[in-house]
DNA sequence: TTGAAAGCGTTACCAT
DNA sequence: ATGGTAACGCTTTCAA
């Protein structure tokens, strides 16, 4: 590979002024800026990153950790992520830490080793004092992990509510709820919600809640003993849509039609939700703009362009898409 | 951050020494090595890569590049190249080229730039000389760019042919395919496949072929007008499981009942080809298995174990997967 | 068996 | 306005 050594050579100067040319600090004189370019294009030089890097004490890097990439939800992100982060001059890792600590330490420490400037991450077990530990920008996505920390979040109890809402409005007199990962802020959050709604009704019961992980194939057991439990349940509310998916698949295994028998609601408003029969009633967060949000708001933190602190938190909001499933 | 300066300094040798152990090389004391690993320890010293990779001209990182991360297909490949990866020590970067040449470019530029060790890329603009000038171990996957290029593959055309086949045996008379992006090479493949089972058919003509572009919208778009072309057909065969997707929605917009009044196969085996209503019937693709044998081709290749030039180019079986929705 | 020092490709400081 | 050079953290000769 050719050098800033090879170009400063080939335009018969000193590395000191190609380096002050690429970055253009310092002074250049006008045509020995010229020369320089000129032998910049008739090599083909590309600056080296990891040389830039051990002498920056960092990079121009981001990293980007979430929970489960088979998740539909997180591609959607990490592509807004990756969209904002190449048109601001920065590239992502995504790293995938399939809920587990011990992987997420891992990366942190990878991601640390690469002198990434920035981390953007969606966690529920990571800490603050982790993250203080790590001396660079994070952001938190998706899930909180501090009030003190930068943050991009939804209004999780809200949507749910609206969501549980909306099925009594549906006229369902039993709804159910399939929880996301117990633990796992947002799926609280939504499970609370539901139950604002109708944790006072003289029917309700913590039965009335099923556990599930965010995942279709723990949905669909999930549900199907939920129903079996409750066989009146004629509205659920799912705390994603591929659990909600996974929902519909359950209901028509037991004969249940939706949204005859039983209307179902997801939440996320992943591009799927579209692809389902019927098409997929949801809490649609506003993904896209999450990830660009997060991503413009690591950048400025990383440049340390001055952001006022009430701009580093913020819950965006959902909004009720009716679709066929209720 | 702590260097490896830090660690000499505490365990009182010097920083050749602290190397030597660092990377089992060279002789080192038994007890020095005993002072320096708990030096190492209570100093809770990581090694930078960032410099390390400086000094080697190659890092421990892979990269991935893949065209469309929101195409699910792709997160469950990705998912098995950063396990496999992971577990032979190496991480991984992941890159959307979004099947823009401009991107992918730019991405292999990055990559270099970063002194990743090889590549993994599923590329259908890339060149074999592009990718020889890298002048790093490259292998292709999901799309042949070259014979003479470690790849990975699966039968594309036999797996097409199967399903065409299928169809027939299900007592299809009229069979259309929604292909997938002109001139990627497996959707050309899986074009062929099809066209070799029907193309000799008396009824057969090139307007039972729609064009979309593996992704759900277009292939809506796609059965819509192929169906309203063609109201006989009463077998779908698509070149993925999205677009079988779309297909299934199309034909229900369109008052056709799947597999009633119509019969539709896809291909891939996602994992959200078990998701529908109708669950999919699908060629399924050994999707982690690629991920997981590209990953090990590639780093023996990286690692210049020897390698038997036959063994560099797989192609991977399929099998049909017959559920629901035929 | 160990240490000193050169070098990987950059940048930034200090001279000139 | 330009060049020389130390330094970033590491590995690897070369000597001792």
């Amino acid at each position: 590979m050719i050098s800033i050594k090879d170009v400063a050579k080939h335009a018969g100067v000193s590395v000191a002024t190609v380096s002050r040319v690429l970055n253009n600090s310092g002074y250049v004189g006008q045509d020995t800026r010229m020369k320089v370019e000129k032998a910049i294009q008739e090599l083909k030089y590309k600056p080296n990153e990891v040389a830039r890097s051990l002498f920056k004490k960092q990079s121009s890097t981001i990293g980007l950790i979430v929970p489960d990439i088979t998740n539909p939800f997180f591609p959607e992100l990490a592509r807004a992520v990756e969209d904002t982060a190449i048109q601001l001059g920065y590239n992502v890792i995504l790293c995938n830490s399939d809920e587990d600590e011990q992987k997420e330490q891992n990366y942190l420490d990878v991601l640390q080793q690469q002198y990434v400037k920035g981390i953007i991450v969606s966690s529920n077990t990571m800490t603050a004092k982790q993250i203080e530990q790590l001396n660079i920008p994070v952001v938190s996505i998706d899930r909180v992990i501090s009030k003190g920390l930068p943050t991009i979040v939804v209004e999780n109890k809200k949507g749910a509510m609206m969501a549980t809402r909306f099925l009594q409005s549906k006229g369902c007199r039993r709804i159910g709820h399939i929880k996301g990962n117990s633990g796992v802020v947002n799926a609280e959050e939504r499970c609370e919600g539901y139950k604002e709604i109708v944790g006072g009704e003289p029917w309700f019961e913590e039965t009335y809640i099923a556990y599930g992980q965010y995942d279709m194939q723990s949905s669909i057991q999930a549900t199907m003993e939920l129903l079996q439990r409750h066989p009146d349940i004629d509205g659920i509310f799912a705390a994603n849509d591929i659990m909600a998916i996974g929902a519909i698949k359950a209901a028509y295994q037991l004969g249940k039609k939706v949204p005859q028998d039983i209307a179902i609601v997801g939440f996320d408003g992943i591009s799927l939700s579209k692809a389902t029969t019927p098409e997929l009633t949801t809490v649609q967060q506003p993904i896209y703009e999450m990830g660009e949000k997060a991503t413009k708001m690591l950048v400025s933190l990383m440049e340390r362009q001055q952001t006022m602190d009430q701009e580093n938190y913020k819950i965006l909001d959902v909004s009720l898409i009716e679709r066929e499933s209720t």
